[in-house]
DNA sequence: CTGAAAGCGCTAACAG
DNA sequence: CTGTTAGCGCTTTCAG
C-alpha cells in the first residue's frame, strides 16, 4: 500500500529529488533529456502526486466545498452535478456538505471546510439567515452563495431573477384569462421567497387582481410541505381558478391534494409552478412552471468563485439570471365568463 | 486571511507548541491547568486545526471518496445524502465525483481521488466493466462497490438482491391474474441487471409463463432510453398485459411512451418498476415498484469501508439485501381470461 | 541546468 | 508534565 514518492524516484533515476519535482512540475529550468528520463521511470514505477503534500507547500488544495441543504432534492443535485463537472475542468474537487436545513449543521460542516482548507465554498443556503449565521466566518475564504437572493448584502451571489419569474407567470395566467389567482406557499425566512411573492403582488396590481395568499410558514419546500398545506385548503371549496405554487416541489404536493379531493388540474384548477426541477417535466405530471437556468448558474457559481479565489482583493458580484417559462400541460385557457363562476 | 497556528497560540500561551498540540488532542500527559488555558487562547484568537498538516503526518485524510455515475439520478442522490450523513458522523467528509457513464472518466477520477490521498472509495459503477477497469488501481485504497452486484469477484461490495426482486415482481403479477409478462429494458453490460432478468426468467418457469423481452441494448437506464424503447414497442399492438421495467426511470419512459399511444396505465397494461426512487411515489405516477433499501445500502457501506480502512489486511465482503415490494397504482387484478384476450 | 536546504502546520517519539 | 526534535512529501529559493 506504500505509495512511491518524489524521493524513491529521484533515487532509481539518480537525481535529486528537487529535479524530479521539475519535470512533474513542467519546469522550463530543466534539461529535456534529464525530463523525459524521469517521467519515464514516474510512469514505470507509478508515480502519483500526494496532493496533500503538495497542498500544504503551496498553501492552497484545489478543493472547493459545496454545502446544499440537502443533495437529495432535484434543483440541488442538478446543480450540484453542473458544479462538479465544471469544477474539474478547471482543476478543482469537490468536498460534499449537507446541511439538512440546519443552520447549526450549517455552521458547523462550513468551518469543517474551512479546517479541511477548501480554497472556496459554494452554498446553497439553508435560509435567509445563512448570511448572517456565516457572518463571522465567511471572511476567512472565498463563498459565493446559490438560489437565495442576498439583496444588496456584500458577499457573491448567483440567483435567478425570481421577482420577474413570478410576474411573467402570473402575466401569463391573466394572459390564459384566470382573474383570481392563489399564490400558495408563500414562506417567511426566505429573500428569494419574498421576492417571488413581490412579483407576484405587483403583478396583481398592475393587472386589477387582487391578491391571495396561502402562507407555509417557515417550512421549506417540500412535495410534504404543498400536500398538508393543500389538504387544508382543499378542505373548502376554493374561489379562485389558478394556483402559482412558489416552488415545483410545492405544485406536486398540491396536485397529490387536488387527486384526493378530486380536483382535476387542469380542468378545475390551473397550476403553476417554479424552479423546473426534472420531476416536473415527467409524463402525467406535465408541470407548466418557471425556469431557473441550472446548468448556468452552476457554471457561474463556480467562475466567480474562481475569480474570487484568484484575486482575494475583489470585490463581490450579484449575478441575477432570467427565468423563463416552460408550457406545459397544467394551465387551462379559461373564458371570460370562468372567474364569476367559479 | 492568516490563519493562526498552534506556533502562534503556543507563543501568547508561553509553552511549547507540543504542548498546544496535546491540549487540542485532549491528550492525558498535561497538566489540568495547562490545558484550560492553552484551549480558552485557541479560542480567542479563534484557532482551528489545519487538517491538511495533519493529515500529512497522520497519513490519513477522514477523506472518503465518492464516485457516482450521475448525481443528478435520483437513485444515486438519495444514496449520496445517507452516505454524507453517515461518513460524517463517523468524522468522515466526502470528496464527490461524477463519472458521467464513462469508463475512462471513472478511471481518471479514481486516480485522483487516490492522489488526494482519500482513506477509501466507494463507487457507484458506471457498469459492470468497472471492476476489471479499476482494477490495478483498487488495491492502492480501500474500495467498496455499490448497486452493481460483483458476483464472487474478491473486491467488497452491497448490493440489493437483485435476482429475488425481479421473482417477487414476477409472481406479484402472476398472483393477480397475469400470464403473459413483458420484461422492458433488459441490459448488456451489467451483472445487475443480468440477475434482475434471471429472476424473471426463472419465475415465468415456475409459474408456467413465456418470458419475453424488449431488450435496451447498452444504454444506461433513463426515462429517455425507456420512452424511446417503448415508442418503438408500442407501434405494434402489445401481447403482454403487463410490463415489468428493469427500472423505475425506464418505467417512468414507458408511461410517458404509454400515455402517447393511448395505452391506459393500469387499465390497458399493468407497469411495475425496481428502485422505488423518489419519483415513483409521486402524484399521478404512483409507480408500484420493488424497492431497495437505499439508506441501509448507504450506512452499509460506509460502515463495510470503515471496516476496511481500520484493517488493511481484512477480507472482502458481499452484503446481499432484501428488497421489498411497493404496491401502488400501476397493477392492475386481471381476470382469468385476461390472458387470452388480450 | 541541477543539487542542497528550508519550510508548509502538525504529531509523535524521546528526553528531561 | 513539558520541551526538543525529527519528519510527513512536496515546492521553491539560492547556490553552484
Amino acid at each position: 500500500m506504500k505509495n512511491v514518492t518524489i524521493k524513491d524516484i529521484a533515487k532509481v533515476a539518480g537525481v535529486s529529488y528537487a529535479t524530479v519535482s521539475r519535470a512533474l512540475s513542467g519546469s522550463s529550468e530543466i534539461g529535456a533529456e534529464t525530463r523525459e528520463r524521469v517521467l519515464r521511470i514516474c510512469r514505470e514505477m507509478g508515480y502519483t502526486t500526494n496532493y496533500v503534500a503538495r497542498s500544504m507547500v503551496m498553501r492552497r488544495t484545489k478543493l472547493i466545498g459545496l454545502i446544499v441543504a440537502n443533495i437529495d432534492n432535484p434543483f440541488m443535485s442538478e446543480l450540484a452535478y453542473h458544479i462538479e463537472i465544471r469544477a474539474r475542468e478547471q482543476g478543482y474537487n469537490l468536498m460534499l456538505c449537507n446541511s439538512s436545513h440546519d443552520l447549526e449543521l450549517e455552521r458547523q460542516v462550513f468551518t469543517l471546510l474551512v479546517g479541511r482548507q477548501v480554497d472556496g465554498i459554494i452554498l446553497v443556503p439553508a435560509n435567509s439567515d445563512s448570511y448572517e449565521n456565516l457572518k463571522p466566518y465567511i471572511s476567512k475564504v472565498p463563498t459565493v452563495f446559490m438560489s437565495e437572493n442576498l439583496r444588496d448584502l456584500p458577499e457573491s451571489y448567483i440567483s435567478v431573477d425570481n421577482y420577474r419569474g413570478t410576474r411573467m407567470g402570473t402575466e401569463y395566467l391573466h394572459a390564459l384569462g384566470h382573474r383570481d389567482i392563489l399564490y400558495f406557499g408563500r414562506r417567511k425566512n426566505s429573500v428569494t421567497h419574498q421576492l417571488r411573492a413581490e412579483g407576484y403582488i405587483d403583478a396583481c396590481r398592475e393587472l386589477n387582481m387582487e391578491p391571495g395568499f396561502c402562507n407555509s410558514g417557515f417550512s421549506f419546500s417540500s412535495i410534504q410541505t404543498g400536500y398538508q398545506l393543500a389538504r387544508h385548503l382543499f378542505q373548502k371549496p376554493l374561489r379562485q381558478s389558478a394556483i402559482f405554487a412558489a416552488t415545483d416541489s410545492l405544485a406536486l404536493g398540491v396536485m397529490e391534494a387536488a387527486e384526493e379531493a378530486g380536483i382535476r388540474i387542469p380542468e378545475d384548477l390551473s397550476l403553476i409552478g417554479f424552479d423546473n426541477i426534472m420531476y416536473s417535466g415527467l409524463p402525467r405530471i406535465n408541470l407548466t412552471t418557471v425556469e431557473q437556468p441550472k446548468k448556468t448558474m452552476a457554471s457561474m457559481a463556480v467562475d466567480v468563485l474562481l475569480e474570487k479565489i484568484g484575486d482575494a482583493s475583489s470585490g463581490y458580484s450579484h449575478r441575477i439570471l432570467m427565468p423563463s417559462l416552460v408550457e406545459r400541460g397544467t394551465c387551462r385557457r379559461v373564458g371570460a365568463q370562468a372567474k364569476s363562476n367559479e
